[in-house]
RNA sequence: GCGCCCGUAGCUCAACUGGAUAGAGCGUCGCCCUCCGAAGGCGAAGGUUGGGGGUUCGAAUCCCUUCGGGCGCGCCA
């Protein structure tokens, strides 16, 4: 357990409980409330807890008379250098050189792994993202949702949860027949035919030109001439292979990497969705039956129909849902439902949807159906994250995306013109649930404005002067083992304990955003830890005695080495979880 | 009409999920390179957290209300 903030809530908590055998306050409290923080202004001290403030009225005492009850006793741990009460009955504490020593040490020996927590206690967690469905290459709408969830994903991972990766895909339909026919289409104007404009409704990219190609290399001409019947089956399943190729290509490009592809068609096949729905059946949350009218809401053409309907409104859905369609075919939320039916039956209790926001009437359909086949089990959750658009600028105009005439930005593109890297970390920069402005210019802009760069640029400078120290102790041995065994009581500035104290809320700050599901958090740790690093370093231009390298003085280079070796691995920690790579050098 | 999200500095956003004097960046103004990377840093100015009420030791955060914005609400995914 690396999270040093746990470590002194559980002696507090010691404290807490021998005062109550002592008889010094009541036995049996309530302790879940109290906790141990960095104090908002770090001038209070390192730490602060507000156990007096939460246990005073159970307690029957005042808060600041708890509060110094307690000082007095964490005053006796010899880890502890001052306390104070102060406020409304903050207890803060200041803790000993040494134990700042000691973080550093299990930084440089941790390595990228610090700030992994047990939090998670492997819990099986199924994390469902990007699932865009294969009709065509990923495009810059994509790029948020999947970047979120992969952060998110690796963020749970090292809170110790056991997470699996998940990308579905619907296989089966309008969508696919339009793809499918589009795909033959092309298939026919790659054997020659001049087939004119692509019709309305149909999809117009260039991508189809290459699935067509693709298909004639395999099969030639003998699907020219044949019943539809013939040649759809085979149109559409090469069609989806293919794009799905592309697709996963795409995600490559930003280092995504699902665990398992699930689609609509297995789910039909396998049975999964006739069995769901029989589930429900048998519970007898099945019905024929008509909807009233939505209201407030003009539609055209309503007319009054008997549909097959879910009792969705037994589980505080507004009103009940179809499943079949008019003409008996199943609703697109069915197989949706067989998939979720699919996740309860392998086992997984926790799944995390992360959906655009232009989804959100998704969550109320599903949710109904989650609860009535999770067999009452009242551990199953169901968590969505929303996730805003973005829109694209260049040199701070809006660029008109319109999928008609064919002008959309791929990922593809996003990633030659900015790097995958910025484009991972920029998603990054907002809660999941708020638009974004992704400015091109700005990306790949090398100043302070560019989060990417400030927060590379920290990382660079911590290897140029690890770089240097090798010229100036050529004998010297730099890895982060033999620097932990530098003498780091000789890191004793305020502002070196400052970075140090810092780097300690790593593993917290990793636990607190596991826990909100908000992966952004990691940038904004890592842009704030920057800013320190940039803050010290420009100290030591105006200061030469806290520049990192000291000639004549070999032991407090060591030291501070020590330092930026941390700060170097934090920085690398955080950044891992953005699958961002760090940066040894900037070049411009 | 109903449901969800949001409203914080001139602009774009934070605020460790109820903590202490609400913080960054941009923009504006002033300062810092003989010196490990100035692609940086320091400082100044800027706020009734949309308005009103409530809950409690304590509210940007929770509840109610009101105003303003976004999104979604049969058989499209």
């Amino acid at each position: 357990m690396s999270n040093i903030f746990h470590a002194y809530k559980d002696k507090v908590g010691d404290i807490l409980s021998k005062m109550a055998a002592n008889g010094d306050i009541p036995q049996g409290l309530d302790m879940s409330r109290v906790t141990v923080e960095p104090p908002k202004d770090a001038t209070h001290g390192d730490m602060a807890t507000n156990a007096a403030m939460v246990l005073s009225k159970a307690a029957g005492k005042n808060p600041r008379q708890l509060g110094e009850a307690l000082a007095g006793k964490l005053k006796e741990l010899p880890e502890i250098r001052e306390v104070t009460v102060a406020g409304p009955g903050f207890v803060n504490f200041r803790l000993a050189d040494a134990e700042w020593a000691s973080t550093l040490r299990t930084i440089l020996s941790d390595g990228i792994y610090y700030g992994d927590s047990k939090m998670g206690k492997r819990e099986k967690v199924v994390i469902e993202y990007v699932s865009a469905n294969p009709t065509g290459p990923m495009h810059a709408g994509h790029v948020r949702g999947a970047v979120i969830g992969d952060t998110l994903a690796n963020l749970l991972k090292k809170a110790g949860y056991d997470v699996t990766k998940e990308y579905y895909f619907n296989d089966a339909g309008n969508q696919i027949d339009v793809l499918t026919q589009t795909a033959y289409l092309r298939y026919r104007e790659a054997l020659g035919e001049d087939i004119g404009a692509i019709p309305e409704g149909l999809y117009p990219g260039e991508y189809m030109k290459d699935v067509a190609q693709a298909m004639v290399a395999r099969d030639g001409k003998q699907w020219l001439g044949v019943a539809e019947t013939a040649w759809a089956p085979a149109m559409r399943d090469f069609a989806v292979e293919y794009i799905m190729g592309m697709i996963r290509d795409d995600l490559d490009l930003i280092g995504i990497h699902h665990d398992v592809f699930s689609n609509e068609r297995v789910m039909i096949e396998d049975g999964t969705l006739e069995k769901s729905f029989k589930t429900l059946h048998d519970k007898g949350l099945i019905y024929q039956g008509t909807l009233p009218p939505p209201k407030g809401k003009e539609m055209e053409g309503w007319e009054p129909v008997e549909l097959t309907l879910f009792r969705s409104s037994n589980f505080g859905d507004s009103s009940d849902r179809p499943l079949k369609k008019r003409d008996g075919s199943w609703a697109y939320i069915m197989p949706d439902i067989a998939y979720h039916y699919n996740k309860l039956q392998r086992g997984f209790k926790w799944m995390i949807n992360v959906l655009g926001k232009d989804h959100q009437g998704y969550e109320e359909k599903i949710r109904p159906a989650v609860a009535a086949l999770a067999e009452g089990a009242k551990d199953i959750r169901l968590n969505v994250v929303y996730c805003g658009m973005v829109k694209l600028f260049k040199n701070g105009e809006p660029v008109k995306l319109s999928k008609r005439s064919g002008n959309i930005i791929t990922l593809r593109e996003l990633v030659e013109e900015v790097g995958a890297g910025s484009v991972r970390f920029f998603m990054m920069t907002r809660t999941p649930d708020s638009e974004l402005d992704f400015d091109f210019t700005k990306v790949v802009e090398q100043s302070k404005d560019n989060p990417v760069f400030y927060v590379q640029y920290a990382h660079a400078r911590c290897a140029s002067v690890l770089r240097n120290a090798k010229e100036m102790f050529p004998d010297a041995d730099l890895s982060p083992a033999a620097l932990g065994k530098a003498n780091l009581a000789r890191i004793s500035s305020a502002d070196e304990l400052q970075l140090v104290r810092f780097m300690a809320g790593w593993p917290r700050a990793v636990e607190a955003a596991a826990e909100a599901h908000e992966p952004h958090r990691v940038a904004f740790y890592l842009h704030d830890l920057a800013s320190e690093f940039h803050g010290f370093w420009n100290k030591g231009r105006d200061d030469g005695t806290l520049r990192f390298l000291h000639e004549n003085d070999r032991e407090l280079s060591m030291a501070r080495l020590a330092l930026v070796s941390a700060v170097k691995t934090v920085i690398a920690s955080g950044l891992a979880v953005m699958g961002v790579p760090p940066v040894e050098e900037m070049h411009g």
